[in-house]
DNA sequence: TAGCCGTGGCG
DNA sequence: TCGCCAAGGCT
């Protein structure tokens, strides 16, 4: 078979075998099925950052239900997107969902732009979901450029455990060189899932893998990782815990709160009002001329 | 560009 | 137990 796309010479003899391994153990998610829409798979892809797909789901089903349209959250005050955000994590998330939905609405006439640069412009788009929305949503051919696709490629190819901090351009080429001529969408998703399922970040099932016998990092001995320091962000004490906790009294609660709940569950009242007026500024709270506060409406 | 932005489960 | 990590984006 002449099939295989010319990738130069690294990479060279991946795509049958992921595609293969894609086709016979691809997990059954809604946002794949063919009926999930341009909407739901933005609204996916903006719940899947940085975010496991175990506990996107119930999240995603009661925002489809609720909003199957990006008019219907477009008709909605910001505040109800956050509610209903739940316990995901990043809420500025259901922000940038619902401002995308105003300007689809005021801008796309209702419908999610199928160009890269267009959604790109979206708020809370970056690179990496205006290629998987494009790709995905609309079929276009970009290169699919996510955690699991770099660590995958850093092992296959570069042979070393993890990528880089940040994605690089030699990344990106790389990427970009493989991408097949035909079907590019299911190549990525596929390779997405290889590092979802297999070659994962902390112990890798390379017994399992399609592409173990010829992965430069197993056949260097898997060397372990020697770049930079690759700290984690602490977070027990920190704003983010903080805003967090008064962000849940918000969301629980049906309306506006008073000041005193907010002071309950934050011992340290310096931080506490940072905590508290940063969310104001970011747009996930508002104080009211009483002295309440609730989410944006 | 490095730091910030939530949350919870798992090894 | 607790640090690491999960389909990133923004400044």
């Amino acid at each position: 078979m002449a099939t295989e796309h010319r990738p130069g010479t690294a990479g060279t003899g991946l795509h049958t075998p992921i595609l293969d391994w894609y086709a016979a153990n691809a997990r059954d998610l809604p946002w794949r099925a063919p009926d999930a829409g341009p909407w739901g798979i933005l609204v996916s892809e903006i719940m899947l950052q940085q975010t496991p797909v175990a506990r996107v789901l119930p999240v995603w089903r009661d925002w489809m239900a609720r909003w199957p349209t990006p008019a219907a959250l477009a008709a909605e005050p910001p505040g109800e997107a956050v509610r209903h955000w739940g316990r995901l994590g990043y809420p500025r998330r259901a922000l940038n969902l619902h401002a995308c939905a105003r300007a689809i609405t005021a801008e796309h006439g209702g419908r999610v732009p199928a160009g890269h640069d267009e959604l790109r412009a979206l708020p809370g788009v970056g690179e990496y979901t205006a290629a998987a929305v494009a790709s995905f949503a609309f079929g276009a051919r970009h290169a699919v450029l996510d955690t699991n696709v770099r660590r995958v490629l850093a092992r296959a190819v570069r042979g070393e455990e993890f990528p880089p901090k940040a994605t690089t351009a030699i990344e990106r080429r790389l990427a970009e060189s493989l991408i097949p001529p035909v079907d590019a969408p299911r190549w990525a998703v596929a390779v997405m899932e290889l590092g979802a399922l297999v070659c994962t970040a902390r112990t890798p099932r390379c017994a399992g893998c399609p592409i173990a016998a010829g992965c430069a990092w197993r056949l260097a001995g898997q060397p372990a990782y020697d770049g930079p320091e690759r700290r984690g962000q602490a977070y027990a004490g920190t704003d983010r815990q903080c805003r967090g906790r008064l962000l849940a009294v918000l969301r629980d609660a049906p309306g506006a709160v008073p000041k005193a709940a907010l002071d309950a569950v934050w011992a340290d009242a310096t931080q506490r009002e940072r905590a508290l007026d940063g969310l104001v500024a970011d747009g996930l709270a508002e104080a009211l001329a009483d002295g309440t506060y609730r989410l944006p409406g």
